[in-house]
DNA sequence: CGCTGGTTGCGTACTACATACACAACTAGC
DNA sequence: GCTAGTTGTGTATGTAGTACGCAACCAGCG
């Protein structure tokens, strides 16, 4: 079977389906328990990475087709953050066109798709182990990156998931990250490495546990995690948000 | 001549000059010494009010359209700062045609301005005094408004407005709002006035006083108000952004 | 010209929060 | 039982935010 028939499909009622000129780029966030990672694809016959993206239908809210995205990816269901609107002249154009004939299908050069688009950057914080990688068709690859060493992009999604980075330190500088990013159970030195790996410098332990613990973003367990060759770090989970 | 020429003209090339179903939304705000004030205008044959909007041309990026727009309606040149996008699923659709119709103009029932369209928030602080309106020729008035006593306006701009102001008081909390929205020379009193227009509530003088001038956002006059039947004020200006 | 009302400019005490650091408790391995 | 390594808890210090008192000053008036 013909590899590029799915995407064959989608280009042919794309005029049909989706808002032209219009796409959505999401920032999906994962913490491996060592670095902050970032979740990045490469369409087929490309060695430039993006980020998971798409087009908004018109029967769906721009939230709506974010949350879209994210699922067919992840097979999570979850928000997502709006952070940015990326409008520079010259997104798209000359970069699309070259990327679709490499994986099979041919724009025609009047199409939008050949010209210019206007993307909306959308941000998710996800549970590293609950993401379950879903790769379609005419992805070859999709994987975790760390943020600090990344492939070489298309577009300006470097500069996309820069901005993103941004507005997690700004949020990771008052708390604001709560559980999200960890798994289910945790310990607090655990999610102080979190921290740590957003802000991209080291916290005092004991300021840390104190403020995470007045700020109630966390509840202890009567659990602890032992066969560490030192002293049992107590467990706690997520606070429910209110 | 037919009032309605120059939107007719304007709507003969739409499909040619702009990206379709997307818009710009501008949030004027002005300080009049007094209360916060916004900028809105009514389109002819109209009872709601709108925001200062437009469309993106294709050989301008988002801030520019939004500068162009900002421009046109105040002879200002100065930067917006984007702060959202909003998509909803009713945004544009049944509230368009009948506002093109009531100036005049009927938008064929295909066409994207009768349907769906997404629209960038953009936000700007001027000065109240440089404002020189221009109302065109499709708008019938355009004025201040006090943000605490808006008129009832079209589409979602309401909901605009109230995130634009939301964006705004998480700035004055850091007092973040510079002197963009004063006159050239003003005394301290008169800065404080805004900040508590703009945050809602009452700030302490001295404290005050303390804080913008150890942060330096202010630059002291050798100049002060008289003719106030009490002790005259110093004059401070803005200090020039680094 | 002195007195008065009202406001501005300046300083000080108090409180809350963030930061810096010390010590005991505990687990696994030998 | 001893040791290495890390976690849990407490305390001291510094810095920023808040509350408030008082003198300086301008215009108006008797």
């Amino acid at each position: 079977m013909d590899p590029a028939a799915p995407l064959k499909k989608f280009f042919a009622t794309i005029d049909r389906d989706v808002i032209p000129h219009l796409s959505l780029d999401c920032v999906v966030f994962g913490f491996d328990g060592e670095a902050l990672e970032v979740l990045l694809l490469r369409w087929r016959n490309l060695d430039r990475w993006s980020l998971p993206g798409g087009f908004v239908r018109w029967d769906e809210s721009l939230d709506a087709a974010a949350q879209r995205v994210l699922r067919e990816r992840t097979s999570l269901t979850q928000n997502l953050e709006q952070f940015h609107a990326f409008g520079a002249l010259d997104r798209g154009g000359s970069e699309v066109r070259p990327a679709f004939a490499a994986m099979g299908v041919e724009v025609p050069e009047g199409h939008w798709l050949a010209g210019r688009i206007v993307s909306i950057g959308y941000l998710a914080l996800v549970r590293f182990a609950e993401v379950r990688l879903n790769l379609g068709n005419v992805v070859e690859e999709c994987r975790w990156w760390d943020v600090r060493a990344r492939p070489p992009m298309t577009l300006d999604h470097d500069a996309i998931i820069t901005r993103a980075l941004d507005t997690l330190r700004i949020r990771a500088r008052s708390f604001q990250l709560g559980g999200a990013l960890m798994p289910e159970k945790f310990t607090m030195p655990e999610l102080q490495r979190l921290y740590e790996a957003v802000l991209g410098h080291a916290l005092d332990r004991r300021n840390f546990r104190k403020k995470v613990l007045e700020l109630g973003i966390v509840e202890q367990l009567p659990e602890f995690r032992t066969g560490q060759r030192h002293r049992a770090a107590n467990l706690y989970r997520a606070r429910p948000e209110d």
